[in-house]
DNA sequence: TTCTTTGTTCCGGA
DNA sequence: GTCCGGAACAAAGA
């Protein structure tokens, strides 16, 4: 599932593989998206060459040599695979190494200059492609009302006291609000929980200031940390060879159910409910 | 067949 | 009007 560290590590990889290419032709396998991608608007991209790749939350943003803008959402499932030559690079880590199964998920191709090519590959379909005009794409509803990035300094304990304060919500689920913080998903949200040592159905009107203190700290943590192993797992992998094994994720609560509490002196383990519809982990014994 | 996954939207109640 | 939680929805695999 892609959240924040997952997109960005995307992005810094698109960056070195297709910046400045020229996209050649587009073909739609399958455009019954979460949206349905516009052919027009997306065939429109031939002869126009990728000037910029940004990331704003968990949103991929391609800026062309035209008036465009592509807006690119990867869902659960979605994933770009880059190829040159017929040698196949991940821009991902959730990229599953059996290609041959995965191929019939290859959702978008991006014919590029020099027989490149960029696949958009989504299993679930939930992603989404939107072309929105460049000198007003930052007011599009999706962008509109996402709060400040994780990672940066406005994101800080006096902004977060502030908006939790008069909120009778839980700690998880304003974490999960867009509005609030920008880009952090189920599994990171439980992660960021765990090692701050706050149960997730914590009222945010209760918690004090250290334990505030303390989410946003290991939040901006967990995330560049998240990022630099994406970052170091992803070097232009080629899965040709098809002999290296996939890249292993390994997360201290989330998917822990009924395993030791992660803390070594801690005896507990890791306990599983629901919290706003979400499978949520914690330990009862190191959560307060 | 049913359950699971996530982000977003919608709706009803407080 | 606003806030909040829960349900529904999208698609596909196990």
């Amino acid at each position: 599932m892609p959240e924040l560290p997952e997109v960005e590590v995307v992005k810094r990889s698109l960056e070195k593989k297709i910046q400045n290419l020229v996209i050649k032709k587009v073909k739609i396998n399958d455009g019954n998206l979460r949206y349905i991608v516009n052919k027009k608007k997306i065939c429109k991209l031939s002869g126009k060459k990728i000037q910029k790749i940004k990331r704003r939350s968990k949103f991929l943003i391609f800026k062309f040599n035209n008036k465009s803008i592509m807006l690119v959402h990867l869902g659960m499932t979605g994933k770009f695979i880059f190829v040159n030559k017929n040698k196949k690079f991940k821009t991902s880590f959730y990229y599953d190494l059996d290609q041959n199964k995965d191929k019939k998920h290859d959702r978008i191709i991006f014919f590029l200059q020099d027989k490149k090519k960029l696949i958009y590959n989504d299993v679930r379909k939930f992603g989404f492609f939107k072309f929105l005009e460049k000198d007003k794409y930052e007011s599009n509803a999706h962008l509109i009302n996402l709060g400040p990035e994780p990672l940066k300094k406005n994101f800080n304990l006096n902004y977060l006291k502030n908006y939790v304060y008069k909120r009778n919500r839980s700690i998880k689920n304003i974490l999960m609000d867009q509005k609030c913080v920008s880009g952090l998903g189920n599994i990171y949200v439980n992660e960021i929980l765990f090692f701050s040592g706050v149960k997730p159905s914590r009222k945010v009107k209760s918690l004090k200031d250290f334990e505030l203190k303390n989410i946003v700290k290991n939040t901006k943590k967990i995330l560049r940390n998240s990022i630099k192993l994406g970052g170091s797992s992803i070097k232009d992998f080629s899965s040709d060879d098809g002999k290296r094994g996939k890249f292993q994720q390994y997360f201290s609560v989330y998917g822990r159910e009924g395993k030791n509490c992660s803390n070594v002196d801690c005896n507990k383990v890791v306990f599983r409910t629901v919290i706003s519809n979400r499978a949520t982990f914690f330990c009862k014994k190191c959560q307060k």
